[in-house]
RNA sequence: GGAGAAAUGGCAGAGUGGUCGAUUGCACUUGUCUUGAAAACAAGCGUCUGUAACAGGACCGGGGGUUCGAAUCCCUCUUUCUCCGCCA
């Protein structure tokens, strides 16, 4: 959500940024400007009434204490009318703030300078690449991989559940098993704190990171509890600091946390879909931080270093994009995708994205820290996955087959127990 | 799941209808003293909103109600604790 303040001081700014973003806010900073005025004045209006009668309301104390019960009657008679305009205004005021809450949070997050325009992700920038490798002709694409090798079982997932939940089995769990111990230790390492979140959020939390009210439909939603199942180990780990003040030595606030994910994906269907290339429940090992503001910048290119040398530890070609305006996520101002190339499909595959928020999400979430005169200022949050294993899985046993075995790449032998799968 | 108790500022802990936004202690900040530190003493010390700045307004777990006036009374929800039951 972007700061009321800075919108009604910068109106030309949101409107221009914005459109970087494909999004024309020009109607709905209006009605927010317009919505924001009359929501002060009438606040002021009804304080003005509040003020009024506390006066009152202390006179008639004192003159009862005075033992004046007569002129106590009067005052008495005399506050009911400030009362009455006080009620209306304040409902016209809880009207307008409501109002202005729904339009505020109908605008995304402005762009860095430095995103560049675009539609779609055919536009984004790519800004580091690796070569592509060839595999030969009787490489096999990683569905057929995890079959041969008895890794995972598609079909009983969905017997169990339903498409797009995988079972891992015997080395392909143990693999999947080798690949989180490996990020967190990777990340702790680099001084993130590990986390465990619960897997199950409620609506506040869900709200905070702004997965609600818009993004409802790619939830799974418990509606017995009114619990939502997480899309992301973003949502309970950002949510950990909601409405708090942090001391400011404690910046930066450095998180890393393993969850299995869910989305539920509606409408997609096809060959994009097939193996592991979209589930409706995968793992990630997410990494969050909380900095200064006037840090966030270094340190979102401290986190694409920190996910750039993970993806080199794992010995796997990838890229780097920076996204366009066009496929920024709506909370974020600038985002950082890696994609790994499966040689089998041919095709690049998105590992991880790494985006900074700035102060869009704790603005939402109240997240302050103080500066140097004691004042609170918004805290800015990153994120970024470090990494999604389903897609690193896919690509890790496509470029790494051989006639009969796949090879594990070194840094995650010592985890899995051997050099290769056969 | 059943019965009971509780929720107040960073923490501890007063406050049961009228200058209570809230006594006090600890913690913290600044100053005095000291070569420096400690101790002692003095002052300051919540958040949000609002204003050019004052003023003003809101907030004592959340929501609602009673009243001229609520931290204090009533309703409701949530959470925590104790006891019982069940249980990985």
């Amino acid at each position: 959500m972007l700061q009321i303040q800075k919108i009604r001081e910068e109106k030309e700014t949101v409107i221009n940024s914005l459109k970087t973003k494909n999004f024309d806010a020009t109607a709905i900073v209006e009605s927010i400007v317009s919505l924001d005025e009359k929501k002060r004045k009438t606040q002021a209006q009804n304080d003005e009434q509040l003020s009024r009668i506390n006066k009152a309301s202390k006179e008639i104390g004192m003159l009862m204490g005075q033992g004046k019960k007569e002129e106590a009657e009067v005052k008495k008679g005399e506050v009911g009318q400030l009362k009455s305009t006080s009620k209306e205004l304040g409902a016209q005021l809880q009207q307008l703030e409501k109002e202005l809450h729904d339009e505020l949070v109908k605008l995304p997050n402005l762009p860095h300078p430095s995103v560049p325009p675009g539609k779609s992700e055919e536009e984004n920038e790519v800004i580091k690449t690796d070569e592509i490798p060839t595999l030969s002709e009787s490489a096999l694409p990683h569905w057929a991989l995890t079959e041969k090798y008895n890794l995972i079982d598609f079909e009983l997932g969905t017997k169990i559940t339903g498409s797009g939940f995988p079972v891992y089995r015997g080395k392909g769990a143990k693999l999947q098993r080798a690949l989180i111990a490996y990020f967190l230790d990777y990340n702790t390492e680099a001084g993130y704190e590990e986390f465990m979140p619960p897997h199950l959020v409620n609506e506040e939390s869900a709200y905070g990171t702004g997965q609600l009210p818009d993004k409802e439909g790619q939830m799974y939603h418990a509606t017995a509890d009114n619990f939502y199942l997480i899309p992301t180990a973003e949502v309970p780990v950002t949510n950990i600091y909601r409405g708090d003040i942090i001391a400011p030595e404690k910046l930066p606030i450095k998180m890393t946390a393993y969850t299995p994910c869910f989305r539920r994906e509606a409408g997609s269907y096809g060959k994009d879909v097939r193996g592991l290339n979209r589930l409706h429940q995968f793992d990630k090992v997410e990494i969050v931080q909380m900095v200064k503001a006037d840090t966030s910048y270094d340190v979102l290119d401290e986190m694409v270093a920190h996910v750039e040398k993970l993806i080199q530890n794992l010995e796997l070609p990838y890229r780097i994009l920076r996204l366009c305006g066009g496929d920024v996520s709506f909370a974020s101002a600038i985002t950082y995708d890696f994609e790994v190339y499966s040689a089998a499909q041919k095709r690049w595959l998105e590992v991880s994205s790494v985006s900074n928020f700035e102060n869009f999400q704790t603005n939402r979430m109240k997240i302050r820290t103080r500066n140097a005169e004691g004042k609170t200022e918004l805290v800015h949050s990153l994120n970024g996955s470090s990494l999604a294993l389903p897609r690193i899985l896919a690509c890790l046993l496509e470029n790494n087959q051989t006639e009969d075995s796949i090879k594990i790449p070194k840094v995650l032998q010592s985890y899995f127990g051997a050099e290769a799968i056969n």
